[in-house]
DNA sequence: TCAGAGACTGAACAAATGTGCAGTATGCGA
DNA sequence: TCGCATACTGCACATTTGTTCAGTCTCTGA
């Protein structure tokens, strides 16, 4: 881990980083190691380089990937969903903190499930691992009522969860605005509560 | 529309029906037209000569999938919630019918959102504003109550959808059998119908 | 001060891929 | 029967793209 050069330092580390936002923006294929030389103003052999092939980046990015991932969820959705306190401010907070990377983030992770891969299969498992948990942890609190499907339910909270992110970019399209707006994200944890603890039906069901 | 030749006939067809479940398959680019070829039994030059390029092939099987897709899903969702009567037979025979064609046409659609095209947003767009009539249906129906948020009930439901269909693969790998087999299937319906008109709380909530 | 290791460069190469085009075959209308 | 439109073929071409490699530069340790 020495550097040997003057100018043009921190080559691998500025690769990780261009590749990421290229990738996420463009797809892997959608990007050629030319597009991410330039852009990280390194030469394309360095590419090879330090990660053997363009493959080789790609792993590179995946694991900075997940880092990133990890440390924007990480004290995020958990409280959401165990704790009947108002969350406002902690999600509040989080939109702050993470209003300059999310997106990046979001746009890659939608990349990693569109592929298929090894790797978006292991953090499709990652995500259900985790609302599995929270699941577990409702119907521990006698949150659940008895006729509600245990297996399906956790996949049905994904399809929210990871739907808000993934199609973030076509809300965008519809409302005008993101989905991650303050107001807006604000009104869809409400919704998105209210949807999975008494559903859309009135108190009375007519009929 | 006159067929010139004796021998390998209806290329042009062939051509679109391959290169559907091709690119439903491994995705735009990850097909090249010599592959299509291959697997159409045609030459390489065809699809320059009834389509122009590549993108113009793409152009056709994307009207290719639209009608797939409407006449799949034409008679399947809105009677699951406009009515109150069991459709059980609806959805099973909605799935024996569709068998076949279903996988390729998610397998495209999914594609077709998560590339994040222009024409993946009028896509979804599309699906939008099926969903919303039918919410508007439940809500002239009486049974929607009256805080439930009715800007993002539609995404919402979008969502729980649309994950079925997007993340199947990952369905598949997580219980070892698709979400459209027709007991997990039947079970989803229930799940999903639970979940949209009561939620997930007891009758009497616990707080 | 010298040698080596490693970061970095950039031209050259080979493979893949979309497209163009000249040529062939066949059915239809005159 | 002739001529034309059109489906169709397949080779050739230009471009793109990932990879290789010989060579340069700079820091570090002996």
């Amino acid at each position: 881990m020495v550097q040997g050069q003057r100018e043009n330092p921190d080559g691998r580390e500025r690769l990780v980083r261009t590749a990421f936002v290229l990738f996420a923006d463009k797809g892997f294929d959608g990007v050629t190691v030319r597009d991410i030389a330039a852009a990280s103003s390194v030469s394309v052999g360095l590419i090879n380089h330090h990660f053997g092939s363009k493959d080789g980046l790609r792993e590179a990015v995946d694991e900075f990937f997940i880092a990133q991932f990890e440390d924007a969820i990480t004290g995020a959705a958990p409280q959401e969903l165990s704790t009947t306190q108002d969350p406002a401010e902690v999600i509040d907070a989080w939109i702050e903190r993470h209003a300059d990377d999310w997106p990046t983030i979001v746009a890659y992770f939608r990349r990693a499930l569109l592929e298929e891969s090894d790797w978006g299969f292991s953090l499709f498992q990652r995500f259900y691992g985790f609302v599995q948990s929270t699941v577990m942890r409702m119907d521990a609190a006698g949150q659940l009522a008895p006729d509600v499907d245990r297996l399906w339910l956790p996949f049905l909270m994904m399809y929210l969860e990871i739907g808000t992110m993934v199609f973030d970019p076509y809300i965008k399209r519809v409302l005008g605005r993101s989905g991650y707006d303050r107001e807006l994200w604000q009104r869809r944890h409400r919704a998105y509560m209210t949807l999975i603890r008494r559903g859309t039906a009135p108190r009375r069901a007519p009929d």
